[in-house]
DNA sequence: CACGAATGTCGCCGATCGCATACATTTCAT
DNA sequence: ATGAAATGTATGCGATCGGCGACATTCGTG
């Protein structure tokens, strides 16, 4: 799921809380802060802590990753070929009803 | 690249403004935010603002993404078969000198 | 509907921010 | 080697942060 802003993170934030059954008050001290900066970070606060931010991913269990140009990518996206499921390519280009 | 730390950001970023380029002033410029800030961003400050990261990020032309449970996913790789040229595959299976 | 839990908001406070400026140090091409 | 550009560091400043505690409001479930 890509993202460009404080906000975007804070509802991703607030969905991976919620998909835990967790409450602002278990994820801010999963998480090491106040409960009040949850609520400010899910809200999109712009002027949030860095550190906090990556504290709270981590509580999450979230990783984060970053792409463009000048940063190093792993060799998979390039060597690994996605290989095609056979039956559903035959399947797709079979008649309807032959 | 993944990453999760202020720290790894910092790295990444220096290593986007170099791949372009970039001075800390120049980037600085176009992020809309102080030398300063770069340099400490760079060096990795937990506490530096959030949201002058995302801006940073965007004037490097970098995107972020994040996964985890509890985060949507785009629905290519599920939905989207990649139909091979079938001339293609033929051709990788022949022989040089048939 | 009624109740408790979850969430959002407020004010206080010391601590830290980020910018500007100036200066020190490192890097790099000539 | 030398000078200029790039980078790192120091100080001063007003502005904002984030934790805490107390409420206000909304949500969810009986």
């Amino acid at each position: 799921m890509k993202f460009r802003t404080p906000l975007e993170l804070g509802l991703l934030i607030r969905r991976a809380r919620r998909a835990r059954g967790m409450t602002q008050a278990d994820l801010a001290r999963a998480a090491g802060v106040g409960r009040q900066w949850i609520v400010a970070i899910e809200a999109g606060k712009p002027r949030a802590e860095l550190g906090k931010a990556f504290q709270t991913l981590a509580a999450l269990d979230l990783s984060l990753s970053i792409h463009g140009d000048g940063i190093p990518e792993p060799p998979s996206s390039r060597i690994r070929i996605a290989v095609p499921d056979i039956e559903a390519v035959v399947g797709a280009h079979e008649d309807p009803e032959s």
